[in-house]
DNA sequence: CTGTTGCTTCAGAAATTTCTGAAAAACCGA
DNA sequence: TCGGTTTTTCAGAAATTTCTGAAGCAACAG
């Protein structure tokens, strides 16, 4: 690996962080290191750099632009493939969350509403369904609320989260004036994730 | 695998989610398998229900008390161990992010701040020393909001989310009478993930 | 068309992770 | 202490994932 310190130290850590989220070694570590650089890098750059195999880079990039966490770029007089990353941290930060959502959370919905079909045959399947449709009721609620923040401009958005916890008070004061303005769909009565069991637990 | 279509197609799928997320799928389906059983089950259950090896279901377990997923329980006259989990699916969420935040985050955090530290030789790593630091600036945000948001009882989140963007508005409208209450650290110029090239790109 | 450059594919090798059975350890009541 | 029960550990087997070199493909210049 011919790096600087600096940027060592970074690729390896994001490799193994990574790779604790579900994503290859070799992979995390091509994007720290083009996250790292101002300039576009081709494939043999790459792989001058982090000292793998030219088919390995060549899947990592595929990977990577399959996840849409990476730019193709070309200069001119020269037909190589280029890969650069965002300079906007948060076009990062969304892409990530997006694509994740995309294939996970998603999917997972998806298969929870289908099980919330099944007419649940003993009492055991009853508690069951219960819990698949709290839990389902839970992610609509996240998703929906990550929607919404990904639809503000980042400024805004910036602005929201360096306030935390203030908003609350700003919410309660609103709240003692002005009834709170609700969303389309609300829930009958209950918090939208009224436990099954509404009190126990020795 | 003797379990109810219902539970055994959530089992396999949160199996399957979980090796997405580095989650080892056995012990995905272990918690699964909890989640949707009122009962606490034991070591032997899940043998039963599962059927992998009793060994294989005593390193799940010790990795699932080791991420706090999973509650020991004990029966009267019984001396096995019975495992459950929480009732309360935003305690689970917490729970979850926590033990996410305490493992890759915080360290990676610290990485950052550490690299930090390094003076940049060349001109490559003057890049790369900002970009770090731009994404130092960036986690310790999300972080710091975070830990407002977990420190908010869960009825006063929930509201919170429900209202998604709404919040927006609600700002908007106060920040024209009152000026915005900020937080202790407030940066000195720019949005707290100022990019560092103000502005270029192809 | 031919040679060169650059990218991709893929079968098998290498490495890593997961899983198991056997054995050991811990616990408990008598 | 002993004997029965339950949990843990761990070395190696099995399965999975990652990585590589070789071959193939595509684009292009001459």
């Amino acid at each position: 690996m011919r790096l600087s310190p600096l940027q060592q130290e970074f690729v390896l850590h994001f490799g193994e962080m990574g790779s604790r989220w579900g994503i290859n070694r070799t992979v995390g570590q091509i994007y720290a290191l083009l996250f790292l650089n101002d300039q576009p890098l081709n494939a043999e750059d790459i792989v001058a750099r982090l000292g793998f195999s030219r088919s390995n880079v060549s899947m990592g990039l595929k990977e990577l632009q399959a996840w849409n966490l990476v730019r193709l770029k070309h200069l001119p007089d020269d037909r190589r493939d280029y890969f650069g990353t965002p300079d906007d941290l948060w076009e990062i930060v969304r892409t990530l969350i997006d694509e994740r959502k995309k294939r996970e959370i998603d999917p997972t919905l998806s298969k929870l509403r289908e099980l919330q079909m099944q007419e649940p045959a003993t009492a055991e399947d009853r508690y069951a369904h219960a819990r698949i449709a709290e839990l389902a009721r839970l992610i609509e609620l996240l998703t929906g609320w990550y929607g919404d923040m990904n639809r503000l401009e980042t400024d805004r958005l910036v602005q929201l989260l360096a306030l935390g916890a203030t908003i609350q008070r700003l919410v309660d004061k609103t709240e003692s004036i002005v009834p709170l303005p609700m969303r389309k769909k609300r829930s009958a009565a209950g918090s939208p994730t009224g436990s099954v069991r509404p009190d126990k637990e020795g």
